[in-house]
RNA sequence: GGAGGGGUGCCCGAGCGGUUAAAGGGGGCAGACUGUAAAUCUGUUGGCCUUGCGCCUACGUUGGUUCGAAUCCAACCCCCUCCA
């Protein structure tokens, strides 16, 4: 399931330097910087890689894996995953971009949502190249004295440099003080942990810079920062998002993902490919070559959807998921699986909009309605045009509203 | 503390006494077409049933005025802007 790029690990010349340094740029947005990378890469040394993540909302989706994706090319490449969940830095909440604050985790929370993240994050990475660290470890050690000392090591006129610290002092905006401890505070884990390279959405600039900062006053040599692009969602124009409902969840199913990717327009593939494919970019330059060409880009959609199904499900998923696609989308057949229900139908038989809501295919009878109206619905593949229809008892059928919704319904 | 502005359907946003289930846009859904759950075009977008120019629910909340209110009045709740 994992392709091995073979490359393999440091000990380097600087031809494998300049390889090494290809696939670490690979869709980043920025890497600073990049000669102290380059050096870092060949000493031969194993690199801590550093990625944080908050304690909550553990159900990842394939724009976390972006991220995460980044950390597998270095671990490739043979160097060392510091995985670090943000348990103590949860408490303040970043308050990058949005401001609700979250509600506070318990500790069972927090071992739970780890858990969770463990589990999804080692379909992509190696488990014996990664560390799982908890920030509380040592920030809890700190203590007030503490925290008072790291918080003079930064000045309020370079807090206001972050973009949105500077935009709400510009316009009135509250800001509360402790949001100026989140990124002193995760700036300091990197020092705590002597990170190489600390890796985030390039919404995190700001903070991993602070990383650097820190680790300078604390006599370490600065860590390298990459930031990789926010990854859109599935309508290419907003970002990724459970709450937008535009994502694909890595632990949705084997023909959910593949039907989402191949839903996405020819034009955000390649922005997919080259975020979340491990294929070589000389085969990405090949498929847009033949693409260019006139071949149809359905076919390159297809083998990418099936890496990604592969990815997190196996290869055998990813087939299937194929073959059920073509089946039902190009060839118009019924899904391998639907569900079946069991309908109480009255003496004179079931009229079928009550029959679609009942089998659970629309919320509700005028959306029952509306559908037939619009010739949306079929019985055993023939579309119905009398909203009146009356379905027997005793008959047993297959309901279909739209192309997607499909139930075998009895009724007695 | 003072002065203003505003809360409308999934979201944004018009309406400012009747013909308003509420313009327009976004999103969603469906259809046509197709090369795919791409693109494009069209339609549709509160619920219920006995499908009728039917009934119920809905314009922050609660009351009121009126034959009739999202539209007027009162109180309350919430949000925003400016001043201090």
């Amino acid at each position: 399931m994992m392709q091995n790029n073979n490359v393999s690990a440091g000990r380097a010349g600087t031809a494998s330097v300049d390889k090494a340094m290809e696939l670490i740029k690979r869709g980043c947005d920025e890497l600073l910087v990049e000669e102290e990378l380059a050096r870092k890469l060949a000493t031969g040394r194993r690199l801590r890689v550093k990625l944080g993540l908050d304690p909550t909302a553990p159900d990842l989706h394939l724009g976390h894996t972006v991220v995460i994706n980044k950390l597998r090319h270095f671990q490739e490449l043979g160097h060392q995953v510091q995985f670090l969940i943000g348990d103590f830095t949860g408490m303040i909440g970043d308050p990058t971009g949005k401001n609700q604050t979250r509600p506070p985790l318990s500790r069972d929370d927090i071992a739970r949502n780890a858990a969770t993240y463990r589990e999804q994050v080692f379909k992509i990475l190696d488990p014996e190249k990664t560390e799982i660290l908890f920030n509380s470890s040592w920030s809890d050690k700190l203590g007030a004295e503490g925290i008072i000392r790291l918080a003079a090591r930064y000045t309020v006129a370079r807090m206001l440099e972050r973009d949105d610290f500077g935009k709400r002092f510009r316009t009135n905006q509250p800001i509360a003080v402790h949001e100026f401890l989140y990124p002193l505070m995760q700036g300091y884990d990197s020092v705590a942990m002597k990170a190489d390279v600390e890796l985030g959405g390039t919404d995190q600039k700001f903070n991993l810079l602070v990383g650097r900062e820190l680790q300078k006053d604390y006599g370490q040599e600065p860590q390298c920062i990459l930031t990789m692009p926010l990854l859109e969602g599935l309508d290419g124009i907003n970002k990724m998002s459970k709450s937008l409902g535009n994502y694909v969840g890595i632990a949705e199913s084997p023909n959910e993902i593949f039907g989402k990717l191949m839903s996405i327009s020819d034009q955000l593939m390649w922005r997919y490919i080259e975020l979340l494919s491990f294929e070589p970019m000389t085969t990405v330059r090949a498929w847009r070559e033949r693409v260019a060409g006139g071949r149809n880009p359905r076919e390159i959609k297809v083998l990418f959807a099936r890496e990604i199904v592969a990815r997190f499900h196996g290869a055998r998923a990813a087939e299937q998921a194929n073959e059920e696609f073509e089946r039902r989308f190009r060839h118009g057949e019924l899904p391998e699986d639907m569900p079946e229900v069991t309908l109480e139908a009255p003496e004179e038989g079931l009229v079928i909009p009550q029959l679609l809501k009942q089998a659970g295919l629309v919320p509700s009878v005028s959306e029952a309605v509306r559908m037939i109206e619009q010739g949306g619905v079929k019985l055993d593949g023939e579309r119905v045009s009398d909203k009146a229809l009356r379905v027997a008892r005793g008959r047993k059928v297959v309901a279909q509203v739209g192309k997607r919704r499909f139930a075998r319904v009895a009724l007695r």
